[in-house]
DNA sequence: CGTCGTCAAGAGCACTGCTCTCGAAAATGT
DNA sequence: ACATTTTCGAGAGCAGTGCTCTTGACGACG
């Protein structure tokens, strides 16, 4: 191995270790994350860190895409565990659940994904890619059931004019083999899951609802009757 | 008025002043709130603003108390401008443009309300009573068309037991004038509003979806038929 | 007039992100 | 084998943060 490759080796290994160490702060104090500390849990000094990230935002960009891959990895993972692929409404449950799973083992990085956007802080479009993961995940479900004729096309008329111009873009770039309908549901179905989890996650359903798990699988379920699967 | 009254009344002016001028910042900076640049706006010292509030969580705590409020009084104000009482997909809907429009018009303190909970700050117990007023504007829709014979219960087969227990409490501290089912079935439909509002206030809609307000009235129609709103 | 409570100011502590400079070490070029 | 360039970590320093403590001024009340 040349002397080249080497340093870049070491220089990889450093860049995983200091998100590794970011990641298990963020998990304890929150979004505000900060440079020193996890300098000093590296034993190295704070300006070191600006060796490999050129600034703060720069690291907390890496934790955001590396955090979208993991959930997205996580609802594959919940899809694929559905031996019976033809089970649509099984799928799709258990890939909320999954979400959701994830989620509550990973409160603080599913906060920096969804939660309030960090002031005077752009997410860059090198995160778009990884978030759409988790989604298409979801909408693969409806394209295989439709494929197989397990879904009906609702048709386009349910869709205000402006709505189905967005929704057609979409379709023809991510999901060629949908319905915009269907699509439509699925996204509703979507941002329903991601409400649940949020509303969970962000303290709105204490005192108020106990049987978190419960209360999740019957919104999905809803959902799920929402969109036509059978 | 004796001088004693005089001082109240110089400090409550006071303390309206620090929160005026935090809720500016807020717009501006976000949650990560400056108790110094406050002061400096004040012409004071910073210290100086102890005085008024023993801590930086103690005034972010008065200023998510007065956003529950705010909230509160949009969507009370959204429900009483629909003049025909007996429509009630009319107001569900103006209440959740107005849950919206007031969100767009204050992002941060929305974000404040409904975002990430800040690291180390736990919500006192004061703010869900302030909390509870905007579903309960909605709710209170519901208890209207079910007194009238417009909504039917659709029983309580529908909710799973534990869910069901959870919702019974509900039901019996907030509110008695409406069956458990619909109740939950309101709550699920409220959960949407929030998650449309989060999705779209905190960017994930960004690139993909340009019709919002569209494509947030089509959502919560999605909802109202969900809930059985004629 | 003296006392007491209220208020703002200022200094100071420990912390933050970030920049700059400097020295050591390693890799590269001749 | 020697000289040069690149890479990396350390340290100092700047401007900012929340918060505490002390000090001094001012007005109200006995």
């Amino acid at each position: 191995m040349p002397a080249a490759a080497i340093r870049a080796r070491a220089r990889a290994e450093m860049i995983s270790e200091i998100k590794m160490i970011a990641r298990r702060h963020l998990e304890t104090e929150g979004a505000n994350l900060s440079l020193r500390a996890v300098a000093r849990d590296m034993g190295m000094v704070s300006s070191a860190i600006y060796r490999y990230f050129p600034s703060r935002d720069e690291l907390l960009t890496a934790l955001i895409i590396d955090g979208y891959h993991a959930l997205g990895d996580a609802a594959e993972a919940g899809d694929a565990e559905v031996t019976d692929r033809a089970d649509l409404r099984g799928r799709w449950l258990t890939v909320c659940h999954s979400i959701r799973r994830w989620a509550l083992a990973h409160p603080a990085e599913y906060a920096l994904l969804f939660g309030s956007p960090v002031p005077g802080y752009a997410a860059p479009q090198d995160t778009t890619a990884a978030a759409a993961r988790t989604p298409a995940a979801l909408i693969g479900i409806l394209t295989d059931g439709f494929a197989a004729g397990a879904l009906t096309d609702p048709g386009p008329g349910e869709l205000p004019g402006p709505v189905q111009a967005d929704v057609a873009t979409v379709r023809a770039t991510l999901f060629a083999g949908l319905p915009e309908a269907l699509l439509a549901r699925g996204a509703t179905a979507w941002i329903h899951c991601f409400g649940a989890v949020s509303f969970e996650l962000f303290g709105q359903l204490n005192g108020v609802i106990e049987a978190r798990k419960e209360y999740f699988d019957h919104q999905m379920r809803q959902m799920c009757d929402l969109i036509g699967l059978p």
